[in-house]
DNA sequence: AGGTCTATGTGACAATTGTTACTGTAAGAG
DNA sequence: CTCTTACAGTAACAATTGTCACATAGACCT
């Protein structure tokens, strides 16, 4: 385990790895499964090792938002938030593939703010990065209509994923997106008039 | 000033005020100046101390989006994050008030963090509440209507002021919804059907 | 009073998105 | 192979929002 967390997280110092170590519990889970959801009580931080993860907001009318992805090296910015507070989520957690998270409860989570550097600027990079995501879903909703949004969906999941092909239904995408399947089988036919994708059963093939 | 920003900053630490008051310089602004301006160059974050602020997003085709406030004892976490990337602003400021700011420069920043424990919490504390803030933003983009928009506008509003009415034009408040103005007329007559708000030339009263 | 702003009201229409209803079709189970 | 189910296409219509055009009204200056 010491080598793998040292190359997910290259910039923990040995000390921080050596803690995390001793200190902390790995859970895995399986593609598909909701990791963490809405209200769900939450006092720890989890690290990513293994995997990716969906990251979405909740709407009261069951409505879902998908704000970002999470990749190995990466940490929920939303738990540290809630770890913090000792809240409820404020999010829901779904794994793209099959995913392993370290754990790292809220005491050890404060006490290493202060004793490990590294550990520090981690959790500000954390922020950091989250709040950038956070900017640019913000502009997609506020300035862009639902055509360019689902453009800019389908990009993001093919560099996420490294290839041409995004393997999801229409309907997986209207949830992601909050609209409605309809909706989203006739942007993606007007893409395919333009030359811009290739629609296939259950997945979507890229063009250009 | 070591009085007031010991009010204004009650967290931070007498070693901590003191570095601010040998190091840091102060800035004033009066109502409407354009504090900060997207693409603008940041290598300092600023602490506001007195008066209110209002923080933009700016869309490429000249759209603005409100995202939030800022009050005194409270500190730009996009300016935190530009700052610590020497990076361009994404976001426009204008002061609402007449306000005044302190400035602390990118060095001092990341210096601070290491050796006050109570900047380090500030710092993640401003990074925590501005994050919940940019998730209800994006809550009320992905899930609300215009007019529940507007409503929770409006009531943001009177709550910053503390009072029952609104001074705002159409026009304006068109501009921080990303709308444009006729949309707003309608609405604000429909919400007076209702009987929740009065209008007025310049401002609008709240009623209930 | 008259003139000149700016703010607001409103009707008509376009464009986008949401909803309903129904069709066809591919994949998988038995 | 046949049945079932999930996926995709599409037409028709409703609702919301954006846009254009123009009317009205108050504020302010001279």
């Amino acid at each position: 385990m010491q080598d793998s967390l040292k190359k997910t997280f290259p910039t923990f110092s040995n000390e921080l790895i050596q803690e995390i170590q001793e200190h902390a519990s790995i859970q895995s889970f399986k593609a598909g499964d909701v990791m963490m959801r809405t209200g769900q009580y939450i006092n720890n931080t989890m690290l990513v090792t293994k995997g990716q993860l969906k990251v979405f907001r909740e709407g009261e009318n069951g409505g879902e938002f998908l704000m970002y992805f999470l990749q190995p090296g990466q940490a929920c910015a939303v738990s540290m938030i809630c770890a913090t507070k000792s809240q409820t989520s404020q999010i829901t957690a779904v794994a793209v593939d099959d995913v392993e998270l370290i754990i790292v409860p809220l005491s050890l989570m404060e006490k290493w703010m202060m004793e490990h550097r590294s550990w520090n600027e981690f959790v500000i990079y954390t922020y950091r990065i989250r709040f950038e995501e956070l900017l640019e879903v913000v502009d997609n909703i506020a300035f862009r209509a639902m055509d360019e949004r689902l453009e800019f969906y389908l990009k993001r999941h093919s560099d996420a994923c490294g290839c041409k092909d995004v393997k999801l239904s229409h309907q997986e995408i209207a949830r992601d997106l909050n609209t409605s399947r309809e909706v989203i089988s006739r942007l993606l036919k007007k893409m395919e008039q333009r030359g811009l994708v290739q629609l296939h059963r259950n997945h979507i093939e890229l063009l250009n």
